[in-house]
DNA sequence: TACAAAAATGTTACCGATAACATTTTTCCG
DNA sequence: CGGAAAAATGTTATCGGTAACATTTTTGTA
């Protein structure tokens, strides 16, 4: 019994008498042995292991990703190796190093929060890049050569600013995020453009955004709502992200206010716990099971890296949180009630 | 230019001039080059690589297990290979052979919501067993030989349980999980023996539990809500989890009843919407982020599987939705209330 | 039965890094 | 400058599986 037949005897090769593919096969099952994939990705040169790169497996929009992902290559019999990024400055040569000599089979790169200028990151995907093919979730850049997959916000952006400014609202702000970061910079310049649009262009007061959690989008709302008059307060908010508006309803409830009487508010990313928040969050749907999905099977098909963009259309998904189910009548008596209960 | 040379100047022998480590440094610096962790792990035996198998990423309590373990074993130079589990009868043999064959250093189990009676796992675990240390999330049986961990829940639910009795419910009903199931049927031990000792056993009425999502919060309480007379009806809850709370909750606020004051509810494993709720969710604290990392390091310094178990006393975070902050007088006028709201 | 063709099994080399050992080069002192 | 000790570098074998090739066994037919 050679190794060549053993070997023989696992991948059902036709050439193996019955009597010796049985004794094989009752040592095997005697041993419970399996062939150890690590031999065999090292001859093989592939290890069918595809990494997953994000800022951290808590934020669930980003777990939704991971669990599309896991299932789609583990159905091509390949599997996920997670890496959460470290914060800037922690990201040291040697995890890079450590990355590119695991040889995986490619890397889906979920940025998300992270600041387009990192110079740590852009260091990890040009090296990484050289070895293996990469799919990102990220809007398109000219110097990226990889694929990157993104949404199309235009849509959803213009329904949601539209859909608060026709419910009555006319000083919209927006919260969280960052504009120098990629993923929120994207989000910010799809509402942006569509508040210039109506005339509603948020005032500097409104503030730069500032953050992606739900600590974030208390800290936020909070400061609008005390430091400024009460005229100027916004009685609509298109969030960052669903966490964000999370922290956001939150403070709001807190200072008495109503939702989305007082102050309207509209989400991104459309995470599992939107339908179930009181009220129910309105938010834009960003396609994360399709993105996964897709980029794994990209993954699978690349033989090389190439610029490409793919993108999906976001969708707003209107629940209770943006007032719609009031229609105007929920805007009449709102301004006296907000600035009597937040004046604190 | 030996291999072996170039293999010294990775690891910094001291044993290599001055001169001859520059001149390889530069080609590794030039290519970008670093060496293959599969043939290392070929050679060494050790693939620094722990296994994490679980239910679904999708439900944030798993993920912030995966998050601080991920987090825990890149401080020791391990990363994490995710591997989410398929239902039952999906989970064949050749994906437990694909287990056994990534030669894992160590394997994280977290079966949650995992009929203890499932053969499949059953044999996963068995097998798994003798090629690489394991540490489980569950509580303890005598036929696992390997750590398990799990949260001593009598404090904290008999505090639960106390708590809501001494705020005037006397009708308390226990809502999600199932009672064949490892670790929800460890919780709804808890809490019964409690109950009981209080006198205030659920009712057979009030069902066998049933699920561990957001949906099944919502059938389940719908259920108890409707088909049974008012008179009977529970007025507080202890949910399997947080996500069966969640959908309790949006079930009740959508049948008109309030909470606490008509229905209060106290949930399980404080996962991160809990403050965030409206009211917030009192919750349990199941010590995800000390599990995790103990885990990690259980699996790290393990050489052989041996039967032992890490216990960790569960505590009850005090928030909003058990009445808490009422008092006995959020009960007063709930009766009517929540007769009158809820008898469609 | 003999012998060629076919089938079954065995052998060798390789993937890439590295430990152990072998060889070459350098150093340093008489 | 010779030559031994020390330092630097090279060579070989190994990890486990498998492809390619080599060899042995079986089969089938004259």
């Amino acid at each position: 019994m050679s190794a060549a037949t053993v070997t023989r005897v696992l991948n059902g090769s036709p050439s193996v008498r019955e009597v010796t593919r049985a004794r094989v096969q009752q040592v095997i099952d005697a041993h419970g042995y399996a062939p150890s994939s690590v031999a065999q990705d090292l001859g093989s040169g592939n290890t069918k292991t595809l990494g997953i790169i994000l800022p951290s497996i808590r934020n669930p929009y980003y777990a939704a990703l991971v669990s599309a992902a896991d299932d789609e290559a583990r159905r091509s019999g390949y599997s996920i190796w997670l890496y959460q990024l470290p914060r800037e400055g922690e990201l040291s040569a040697q995890l890079i190093e450590n990355l590119i000599a695991r040889r995986l089979s490619g890397a889906f790169f979920i940025g998300g929060f992270s600041d387009v200028d990192r110079p740590d990151l852009r260091e990890l995907l040009d090296r990484l890049g050289k070895y293996m093919p990469i799919v990102a979730i990220c809007p398109p850049r000219p110097d990226l050569g990889f694929i990157c997959m993104y949404n199309d916000l235009s849509g959803a952006a213009r329904q949601a600013a539209r859909h608060l400014f026709l419910l009555g609202n006319e000083r919209i702000a927006m919260i969280g995020g960052a504009r120098n970061v990629i993923e929120s910079g994207a989000r910010a310049v799809a509402f942006l453009s569509e508040l210039e649009a109506l005339g509603l262009p948020p005032p500097p007061e409104y503030g730069h955004l500032g953050g992606g959690t739900m600590e974030d989008g208390m800290r936020e709302i909070h400061r609008m709502m005390t430091v400024l008059p009460p005229a100027e307060r916004p009685t609509a908010l298109l969030a960052y992200n669903d966490l964000v508006a999370l922290g956001a309803m939150h403070q709001l409830r807190q200072m008495g206010l109503r939702i989305p009487e007082d102050v309207a508010i509209i989400g991104c990313d459309n995470q599992f716990f939107c339908p179930y928040t009181a009220p129910p969050l309105t938010s834009i749907d960003m396609q994360a099971e399709e993105h996964a999905r897709s980029a794994i099977r990209e993954l699978l098909s690349a033989s090389e890296n190439h610029a490409a963009t793919i993108v999906r259309a976001a969708t707003l998904i209107i629940r209770e949180s943006c007032g719609a189910h009031l229609g105007m009548r929920g805007r009449a008596p709102r301004h006296e009630n907000r600035e009597a209960a937040a004046d604190d």
